[in-house]
DNA sequence: CACGCCATGTAAAAAGTTACATGATTGC
DNA sequence: GCAATCATGTAACTTTTTACATGGCGTG
């Protein structure tokens, strides 16, 4: 059982989903391959952490519901309650390159900072736009902690603020960038 | 040449280091442990990217200090400019926790934020001591484009910066747990 | 007519973690 | 006396990515 394990079981115990949606679900706070999803929630199956169920299509692929257990949800809240905290990881290559900046010209200085912006503010109008639908969709009741979809929408919400943060971050760096002109 | 190759040239092109520095020095950015950074610079090394030289140290064991080649330098800005930029990963055990937090019962969701909350201050707190003797070191010119420290500044910001905020979401959600007492 | 969305899967390769291995020095 | 810091390396394992494989439907 890894941690990608209690991110599936995480988001079926919210709502029953193929892995398709699952991977959706999943991107504002882990990241995986479907390649990666597909055969470990067949192996959750073999442990009957989650039961499945095919559901045929017509003009679009057949799918395959997954649904949690009583025992995967034990397994869940047990991971929940007593698995110590682990780091959190993050990885991020234009950060390799920040490092490196002094040794570019201030002009593609400026470029991978504006790039940088543009891609976060894509991803910000993005969230705010799912935070929006889900305020609309469910009202005051996702502000309340036993709201199904309160976790999704604290997640939601922090993905934006931090994206924000970071633009506020790119912001301030431009500018001292601009300022060290000619020093 | 994967990222991990390129975050070991930007980090030498500042500064030649041993592979024991190097990892403390990508702790900011990206995190790799011992066991994949030696290996690496080996083949680092064969490609003639760096070179290394053996220190002979009494009281401690022996060191290899890195010095990246005129070669390794137009790799590093080769790929700095022309290499489109890949997105972040994140990966955060607390968000998978938080996403079936409405399964648990409130003291344990305050007791997981404030766990949260305690490892971030803490964090917070190395990272401004390290800002601040960065500031002392090199006053005014780390404020500078054309300074090696720059980047490595501009990052350890960011890294300040987004704790903080990390911090204000906790405070936030937490304010939301609070307020849906016995609705 | 090409591309993106829907939808699931496998195989191979690459990246990353954990464990094994060594060993002196400094501080609690 | 025990843990942490300094310092490098290998082997085995797990996790993640990339590539292969299929195929209809809707949109520009």
């Amino acid at each position: 059982m890894n941690s990608l394990s209690y991110a599936l079981l995480s988001i079926l115990a919210r709502k029953s989903c193929s892995g398709y949606e699952l991977q959706q679900m999943m991107d504002a706070f882990w990241q995986a391959k479907h390649s990666q999803i597909y055969p470990l929630l067949a192996k959750l199956e073999t442990k009957k952490l989650v039961i499945s169920q095919l559901i045929e299509q017509s003009g679009r692929p057949d799918k395959k519901i997954y649904t949690i257990t009583a025992l995967g949800k034990s397994v869940l809240q047990e991971w929940i309650l007593n698995q110590p905290q682990a780091a959190p990881i993050h990885r991020d290559e234009f950060l390799i390159k920040v490092y490196a900046i002094w040794s570019v010209d201030k002009d593609t200085a400026k470029r991978l900072f504006e790039e940088r912006m543009n891609l976060y503010s894509e991803k910000l109008a993005e969230r705010e736009q799912v935070i929006k639908s889900m305020e609309q969709e469910w009202g005051e009741e996702i502000k309340r902690m036993s709201s199904k979809q309160f976790g999704r929408y604290l997640i939601y919400r922090r993905r934006a603020w931090l994206d924000r943060e970071e633009l506020a971050w790119c912001k301030w760096a431009l500018d001292m960038l601009e300022r060290s002109v000619g020093c």
